[in-house]
DNA sequence: GTGAAAGCGCTAACAT
DNA sequence: ATGTTAGCGCTTTCAC
């Protein structure tokens, strides 16, 4: 079924002093319309515009396909149509699990119209971003998803120059560069913070990841939370520990551990993941704190384990399905040329109250 | 810098009858040539091969390339060369946090190398599968990692076929389509069984999900641990609970309470991933099951929390990062001709003993 | 509805 | 060391 008769070699009757170049041993289009007695482009039409060719036409096109095993060479479909259906996802790192909902939703939205998803890890010095961009602009993708990463101005401004369509996600920039979806981490952070007010907690604490946005969204838990009265009078911010990103459950533990040292009256704790979260349910464990007697536990983006801890933990929920799949219809809209609308989509986010609090 | 003067308009001296097809604003190398006063392929040399130039072109091109912001399109450069130096990966889900160290070990060894990864899911139906193996044969990558995947004995013909390299991962298969980097499940399932019996246990039992490979492993393990007198007399297997993939930490604690509902003497747990053992940490916690007093756990894994939990876990290793360089390697030398050597490579495991046995 | 011609932007092959 | 020519396999444009 895979094999290649003699009489459909490529240019079988090209005349033999012609120089040669290695000739693929793969099945091309003119074969496929050779064998169906057809031009290529009227093959072509049969794969692409099925409704375009005569359905006698569409049949024989069909039967050659399925006779001679054809794959469409995208490379060269790309380069001729200007339309490579790749998009690549730019992501800080994969381990960290909070990206992954966002890239399989992304990775299956796509697939579903034909689109696949080519990722890059951006957390890295400069000199690597530049080589990422290069390598993502070089394979003319039809669109580019940013996960709050390409820090350098410059880097923004060569890829917005390529005219490539750009998603960014996970953040509200006031300034995006073309679409955006995202929501508030200042929104979380005040949320939070009142939702731990409201449950009665009146020395509340965080333990975050390094990185820019989980600063964001902590200035304002802290700040919330000294309007409200939840830090020790005359205190400008609340007891804060910094664990180098990703977080980790040790991350929790260590960082439950230099709080509860320097600050023994917390009694909540805002983690900037639920991995630090559940760290700080083992390390309070471990010394016998009760959870949520003793302290409150407040996670970040609502693992597929948080619900089954012991206690199961409260957390922010943000839908990073519901982000992938914006995102993938933000970019298939703009190639297929339908009215995109508002180029900002606020997704926000959600408290999920357990046990833990 | 990225603006495109008038006198470098690519065909600007085509006669005006011509028909135009419409033209790309982009840079290309006839542009970066033009300005450089040197034919394409020299520019193209620069760029690829610049030990074949001399330095003034060097010099003058490397300039060009910087004034016009040029960035070579990878997909004309793939459709002529026939080297996309894009390599795409097959795994079941990328959830499964199990196959993330490999998957970001890949990314980071092709990126170092020039190659860029193509993410595919392949824990589909037979006709998503069909797609997906159109999508990945149709941008001629230079290779594709299969991690225990493409179950259709269709699917692999076809990728065969293809004349693509693959590299198949996470196993040891004994009739390799091509190249392999993996490890013996049996061997794990034994060498588990032994460990647990070394260390006094004698009833053991499993939980595990339901995939192919889980289920050899545990079958190893049962074997091995009724040989040694770790079944109840009479019993030919050990007591089983399967939970439907991908392995949760809520189908850890199900399991647990299923298991000991079924078999209350068992005294060690093999869990076919960290995070069912997490679960079952947690559901021992919860019912006041001391561990490992009363109860040995065993994951799979070595998940980056497995060392910080309370009591931390005893794990079997198994080196994904190693994997994804290895598979990358593989890959890259069959596409430079280097020599391969060995198409099959056993990456072993290993069994990293902590408090939780 | 179908086809011929002309590229898309690049590199292999053959000169010089 | 550099250039000329002819494609890679497909689709766009224009013509019938």
């Amino acid at each position: 079924m895979t094999t290649k008769p003699d009489d459909l070699l490529p240019n079988a009757q090209t005349s033999p002093e012609r120089r040669q170049r290695r000739k693929g041993s793969g099945i091309t289009l003119r074969d496929v319309a050779k064998l169906a007695g057809v031009a290529p482009i009227t093959a072509s039409r049969a794969l692409n515009t099925p409704d375009a060719v005569s359905p006698a036409v569409l049949e024989r096109v069909r039967e050659a396909v399925a006779r001679t095993g054809y794959v469409p060479n995208m490379l060269a479909g790309g380069l001729a149509s200007r339309k490579s259906r790749l998009v690549a996802a730019v992501v800080p790192t994969i381990s960290g699990p909070v990206f992954l909902e966002m890239v399989q939703a992304l990775t299956e939205a796509l697939a579903e119209e034909g689109y696949q998803l080519m990722l890059g890890q951006g957390g890295y010095a400069d000199s690597r971003e530049d080589a990422l961009l290069e390598a993502i602009i070089g394979r003319r993708p039809d669109g580019v998803v940013l996960t709050g990463i390409m820090r350098s101005e410059e880097g923004r401004r060569r890829l917005l120059a390529s005219g490539i369509p750009i998603v960014e996600t996970w953040d509200l920039t006031p300034t995006p560069l073309d679409m955006l979806v995202g929501f508030s981490h200042e929104k979380i952070g005040a949320a939070v913070a009142g939702f731990l007010h409201q449950r009665g907690r009146r020395r509340a604490s965080t333990i975050s990841g390094s990185d820019e946005r989980a600063v964001r969204r902590n200035q304002a838990f802290s700040d919330a939370a000294v309007a409200l009265g939840m830090a020790l009078p005359g205190d400008k911010a609340v007891p804060t520990v910094m664990v180098p990103a990703p977080t980790t459950l040790g991350g929790g533990r260590a960082g439950l551990a230099q709080l509860l040292e320097e600050h023994p009256g917390i009694d909540a704790v805002f983690c900037s993941s639920d991995l630090l979260a559940l760290g700080v349910i083992i390390e309070a464990q471990a010394r016998g704190i009760r959870i949520p007697e003793d302290l409150a536990v407040i996670g970040l983006g609502d693992m597929e384990f948080s619900r089954d801890l012991h206690p199961a933990l409260t957390t922010v929920r943000i839908d990073g399905t519901a982000i992938g799949r914006r995102a993938a219809k933000f970019i298939i809209d703009r190639v297929e040329e339908r009215p995109i609308g508002e180029r900002v989509c606020d997704i926000g986010f959600s408290i999920i109250e357990r046990a833990s609090t």
